[in-house]
DNA sequence: ACGCTTCCTTGCGAAAACGCGTGCAAATGC
DNA sequence: GCATTTGCACGCGTTTTCGCAAGGAAGCGT
């Protein structure tokens, strides 16, 4: 008395997702197999599972008991792939890092070159991405993340500290060298939807002329005239349009991170990677603080 | 980054029974399909899992660490076919049945004759072991048992008390009637090697001339004239080759049970056969009593 | 009301998984 | 010491599973 153990993901993960389509493109599947294998496991278990609805599927009530046994499992499954790739002692297979994709673009690169040459038979794969990825589930191995802590249980090391700084083009430099208490159009980064109050208070003549939710959108409008934006040290040197601009002196960022999970952190790779990141992170420093 | 949970299981079942051919009969596979597994879960995960010696597979230590959380999805997976098969309410489909010999051949069949004649849709399974199936793992949905409860954390109905008493073939009786403190030849039955102390000290004078650790092959024995046995009131009574010898007078036996996991208990299926088991056991009970 | 998107079903050819038979090595029994 | 049993590896033909493409129904915005 045992079912097929496949299938009872599959059976989980529809729940879940409550299409056919969004499951099979998580499973790495067709959805005309994932149709299948829930008729396999109806036929199997002699219940039916989902309605069948024109918008998708609907889990019946033994459908959701699965899921809720076929979630442990899961989570064993999550649990052993941690501790698999914890205690792999091989530097070759793949490795895959996370990080935002400001930082690859204008920091990383060195690290991943320095790393790629020294551990060939490394495959590494990337994953530029702003939300956070599930190291739980190991969807990567690590992750580098831009925070003033590593995170709610997650093993961390902080590769620097971070100012921002105010930047904008030139003829906006020299504009507001010509006339220091004179209006300025800000650029806002505000992820949250709440605006810094740091900024506000320190320009009371000034406007927020615009708000993003994305630093490369912000980046990209500073460059192109539209106003003065605060954004990291790193990133403003990075970008040869822009330069700093007085409106705000340099204070206190978000720390630059590398986190992963307590069970994953120990492997070989992750530690070389490590040795990498720090040794470059301290040798240029200096880019990140004024 | 998740593997195939059925190699899981696979890896499992090999790391537990040591051999590819216990494995694949455990699975209901042939051999070849589990070896191919094993090659395919070495590729995908990179690491090697069962050196292969001529006596069978070695597990690794990685091996061992994906058995252990392996163990931790079969429970899982143990727990909801249990959940699913309680919350059955239909009376169809399979019914699995786990009993002692003795029984079914001897009591039970008017039970098996009324349930299936009332429940056709239902296919009823036998099992008829003297070993404990498991019924965490759902091995049977129901057992009947001869014990003096219900077991662990099992759910129970007893369905009759019982008495024991010696049985042989009419010419021992007739030599006991002859010479009531003569010599008796006694079959003892002790399945844990022991000697019930009761038969021993009422028979001063008597031999025990054979132990047996199967009711089965005793009764035949006394059926052959070897011997005065003790055995349950019912199946001295269904021999009709023996007698009721008063050697030692009835005495307590063990009960027998109804007995299922509380998961499955309330099964429309386990509820169907327990009311037609109760009601026959309530019929017959001057068969298992003097 | 119309097209567009999303999602599911069905049929067909390709690919992967599977079972069977043969051959071989080691352990077991006489 | 030799036969028997047990267990694994390999090659072949079959079955099952899978992905793709076509077809159809329902929701959404214009």
């Amino acid at each position: 008395m045992d079912a097929q153990w496949d299938d009872l993901k599959t059976i989980l993960v529809v729940a879940r997702h409550r299409t056919l389509a969004a499951a099979s493109r998580e499973l790495g599947l067709n959805y005309t197999t994932v149709a299948r294998r829930i008729d396999r496991a109806e036929a199997a278990l002699g219940v039916k599972l989902f309605e069948r609805l024109a918008g998708g599927y609907n889990p019946t009530e033994e459908a959701e008991l699965i899921s809720r046994h076929a979630a442990t499992m899961e989570a064993a499954n999550h649990r052993l792939m941690r501790e698999l790739g914890g205690r792999d002692a091989r530097l070759s297979g793949p490795f895959v890092v996370t990080a935002p994709q400001l930082l690859i673009a204008h920091v990383l690169g060195p690290v991943l070159d320095m790393f790629s040459e020294a551990h060939p038979d490394v495959d590494l794969h990337l994953k530029a991405s702003n939300d956070l990825l599930d190291l739980d589930r190991r969807e990567a191995d690590l992750a580098i993340r831009i925070s003033h802590n590593p995170g709610d249980h997650l093993t961390g090391l902080r590769l620097t500290e971070q100012q921002s700084a105010s930047f904008a083009t030139p003829d906006w430099a020299a504009r507001i060298v010509a006339a220091p208490e004179g209006p300025v159009d800000w650029l806002v980064y505000d992820q949250l939807g709440e605006i810094p109050k740091n900024v506000r208070v320190t320009t009371p003549p000034s406007r927020i002329r615009m708000r993003f939710d994305d630093m490369v959108a912000m980046a990209g409008a500073a460059q192109a005239g539209l106003g003065v934006a605060r954004m990291p040290m790193f990133l403003g040197r990075a970008l040869p349009e822009l330069v700093q601009v007085p409106c705000l002196p340099p204070q206190p960022y978000l720390d630059i991170w590398a986190v992963a999970h307590p069970d994953v952190w120990p492997s070989a790779k992750s530690e070389a990677f490590r040795r990498v990141l720090r040794a470059h992170f301290k040798e240029v420093r200096s880019v990140f603080v004024a």
